[in-house]
DNA sequence: AAGAGCGTCGTAAACGTTTACGACAACACA
DNA sequence: TGTGTTGTCGTAAACGTTTACGACGCTCTT
């Protein structure tokens, strides 16, 4: 069931069904009904392969993800709804996403090398950024267009967006340091993945802003797993002089926080307050309800789409927005683990 | 950077220089030996679209997956344990994985009909199987090879691989049952996925063995997320006759059961028993523990890609297994929700 | 010594599509 | 009438790969 046989049905020559199924200008209105009208009827679909090998392109894009969930930053539900967001934008452009999983037993860079010389894709994303990540170099010598969800410190010429993790450690501290706290501890991500670093750096500003010391040992850096957050606990707990108050970096931290504190007879937002990071299900779920940070996923996807299309000729004259380096807001969603120490 | 500038390179044919890539046997071994060293010289590797446009054939296999989280059974770290057992077994006969969502309000048979025209895959995993599972039809009429996680009601000849839901109810209503349980309420789901039928079949039967009289008022069909587990305790609470204990067909379900527990003064796991569904991150850090079913998921993801390959004329050889149609075993990890009634 | 068998390799035809190029008719204009 | 323009379409060459087929030289057999 190739163009061939859809032309011969028609009695017309396999240029003009392709030009007809592309919409170009130079085939007569009328042929260009009957050609569809035979295409839905006969059931044709062009092949992708032959259409590939011609023009070079394959209409699809990857989005990158690790399933290792040590170094994943984010519950696996965060990305269900930034996909979403993608697809909707795709959706205008006849582009399919698809997902392509490192998996957890790989280099991220080897994978990344294999999805490129296999031609899979015409467009990347990729996620967890480190901070030196070799795949953006990878991917700026071979040319290939992508977006990355975080930024390295490099920096650079690519495109990416980064959630304000800035904003979310000024934020905690402020709201905490005006209910009273003095001495607030700090769980980031122990990972080479950059926001662990950047979380960091804001938060010790953050206490300089607010006229607050900054004490080494209330600085963690642990997995971003229910584990780290429980072990971070533990290892709080036991300074000689306690911190009256948490933020964590990922809200599933704060499953095992909850859940240590319980264990040592502490009660979370009232003995210890506790600002997790993102507004999800689970956290919604948490009790007492987890102060944390409503993001707007889907909106995100859509941006992230926007800015890689920008990035590719194909596409770039239907999204004229220029190169896309952007802050990702959040917003605080009060809650109740964090009120003024006893 | 073609298969055409390789042999150039070489002073042999492009013929050659494929089969000698290819791993044919008739290709001196010194030559074989030269092509690659000098394919990974110059970094050739060859084109996807190329190849697959001559040999109709793509090795790459897709697997579905719906975004809509009220249809969508399981929790979504279910998944990636079990595309570390695919991928592993894949590995072996260079196959990539890719996954393919669909969107949230996209009817998934129209979503799998354009996978299926686009040609991007050559076999397919799907999931979610609804009772009557049109996409099975579609497939088996198009010769797809694909591999059904769920079984729908038609049965018939494709490989698939359920849950052992059956062993699930049973198990909890006799472990409820032998504690001095007589009311178990048990919540299902509410949409047409066929495994809420299967469970509420399954149900039925485990009451009758242990002679326990069936009551319809205690069967609640609801949304597998936390809210569906919050309101279907609110109905089981309003009853004339409260069950003392409560059987969930996910475990997301049961922090919204904890959570309207709660709210209304009654303590999980004191008041009312619970047993969740499966042993997942997040189920293990509820409190008091849920008592629910370990899945073995990398091995899960190990038979569902055998299986799949089993049907696929190019591995068949190498997978002698026969049709895979299989109930995958569950284990009871008891936990400390399911106490005996007051 | 002639033929068969074998190992190795080159040739060329596919796979299905897009697109540059030219052909042709119809029409407008001088 | 001759020339240029426009609209529409057919032809054929690519894209990169695999593979059937045949050619060639060598060894072994009879």
């Amino acid at each position: 069931m190739s163009i061939r046989d859809l032309a011969r049905h028609l009695n017309i020559s396999i240029g003009t069904v392709s030009r007809a199924l592309n919409g170009r200008s130079d085939v007569n209105a009328e042929t260009r009904r009957r050609v569809f009208e035979a295409a839905a009827a006969i059931g044709y679909v062009p092949n992708q392969s032959g259409r590939s090998l011609r023009q070079g392109t394959t209409n699809a894009i990857g989005f990158v993800v690790e399933t290792n969930s040590e170094t994943s930053l984010h519950g696996d539900t965060f990305f269900t709804s930034v996909y979403g967001g993608v697809q909707q934008v795709f959706a205008q452009h006849h582009l399919d996403l698809i997902v392509l999983l490192c998996p957890f037993d790989q280099d991220p860079l080897e994978h990344l090398r294999r999805v490129v010389s296999r031609r899979f894709v015409d467009g990347l994303f990729i996620s967890a950024i480190q901070r030196h990540d070799p795949r953006i170099d990878h991917l700026i010598e071979r040319e290939i267009p992508f977006m990355a969800l975080g930024r390295s410190l490099s920096g650079g010429t690519h495109p990416w967006i980064d959630l304000d993790f800035d904003g979310v450690a000024h934020a905690s501290i402020r709201r905490l340091s005006e209910r009273g706290h003095r001495r607030i501890g700090l769980v980031t991500a122990g990972s080479e993945i950059n926001l662990g670093y950047v979380f960091a750096d804001s938060y010790r500003e953050a206490l300089a802003a607010n006229d607050l010391p900054y004490d080494p040992d209330l600085l963690i850096r642990a997995e971003t797993s229910e584990m780290g957050g429980y072990n971070a606990v533990d290892r709080l707990l036991k300074l000689p002089e306690r911190p009256t108050a948490i933020v964590l970096v990922n809200e599933i931290m704060a499953i095992g926080v909850y859940r240590r504190l319980h264990e040592v007879g502490l009660t979370p937002g009232r003995d210890m307050a506790v600002i997790g990071f993102r507004d999800s299900p689970q956290s919604r779920f948490l009790s007492p309800r987890l102060t944390c940070f409503r993001i707007e996923l889907f909106e995100l996807g859509r941006r992230l789409a926007e800015g890689l299309l920008a990035t590719m000729p194909a596409y770039r004259d239907q999204h004229p927005v220029g190169l896309v380096q952007e802050i990702w807001p959040v917003h605080l969603v009060p809650g109740e683990s964090d009120p003024p120490p006893p």
